[in-house]
DNA sequence: TGCTTTTATATTCCATTTCATATATTCATA
DNA sequence: TATGAATATATGAAATGGAATATAAAAGCA
């Protein structure tokens, strides 16, 4: 049987790979957290998808179908099913615009804001408590860092399609 | 058409709730970097799910079934499949321990090895490069933040259950 | 204007993932 | 030690998610 092997070169961290491995940093941490609170989205009869989506739309005057995927990260033709069925619901409408009729508009309903408002007031609580053991300046530091981190990562995106776009 | 509604109290950022939502930040930037790395991974004829299977057992003696399950961050009957796969392109192997014969040992293989080994350097490069907007402390720092809401959730986790448990 | 390319969304098909449960083993204890 | 509860893994059905493609509209341009 053999032993383990340290792929570390020198000077490195002595534990396992993984546990010092900011991409598994960032998804253990968010799987961690997010499934706390999902238990409260399930509690109140939202489904994970639908409680994303609500809570990207409650506070914008809507959003065209592939920007709002952007923003709760699915795929696209992933996102539209998801909305066939929050329609169904009454939780967010479509509707078309005069500009561009290829577009579609989403946007949360009174309805939709009436079941999303207080999870987002529980969401609030449960970061709270999530970061209890965080001191003092921390909280703020993290989430800077982790704005930079997406915004870095958007503009590395578009420059790439943009590079591909020359071709 | 309605206008949006700001649902803040007093003295909170005035951008949409998401953007300044941990778990949004965490799910989004784990969401970005991942997506690029992950296309390294492809590249190499390795699916996701196998890089992590692989980076976690790499450095680790084999871990029990369940424990790797808690690692990878997979459901348990997810990963089991995820493993038969493995075992038949001959990256880890199941055994079976002498203690307790319910448990499955996996382990890495030679060949999962040798495949994963080049993988992890490249991943060492792409976080050198995905963290080069941050200056200085920063890295460290948003690690150790992270260690601390990882650890500080598996323990309420933990808590819990013994809690369950104890009815 | 007509033609080609690009963009936005929907659809279809297939792989992945989950949920509930089955099976096997161990543990606790009467 | 027999019995019920707990634990580890596997399995099957159903839901979910993603890749490729279709459809429709707009944009670019010869």
């Amino acid at each position: 049987m053999r032993q383990p092997t340290r792929i570390s070169t020198i000077g490195e961290d002595t534990r396992p790979f993984v546990e010092d491995y900011l991409l598994y940093l960032l998804a253990a941490s968010s799987h961690a957290l997010s499934a706390e609170f999902h238990a409260e989205v399930k509690r109140r009869g939202l489904k994970i998808n639908e409680w994303r989506v609500l809570a990207c739309l409650v506070d914008r005057p809507g959003l065209m179908l592939t920007e709002l995927a952007g923003l709760v990260l699915f795929e696209q033709s992933h996102l539209t099913k998801v909305i066939d069925r929050m329609v169904d619901q009454g939780l967010v409408e479509r509707s078309k615009t005069d500009d561009d009729r290829r577009k579609v508009l989403i946007q949360i309903t009174d309805q939709g804001r009436k079941i999303v408002e207080p999870l987002i007031v529980a969401a609030r609580h449960h970061e709270k408590r999530a970061v209890e053991k965080l001191d003092g300046a921390e909280l703020g530091l993290l989430k800077h860092i982790l704005k930079k981190l997406i915004e870095g990562r958007n503009a590395a995106t578009v420059t790439a399609e943009n590079q591909n776009a020359k071709k």
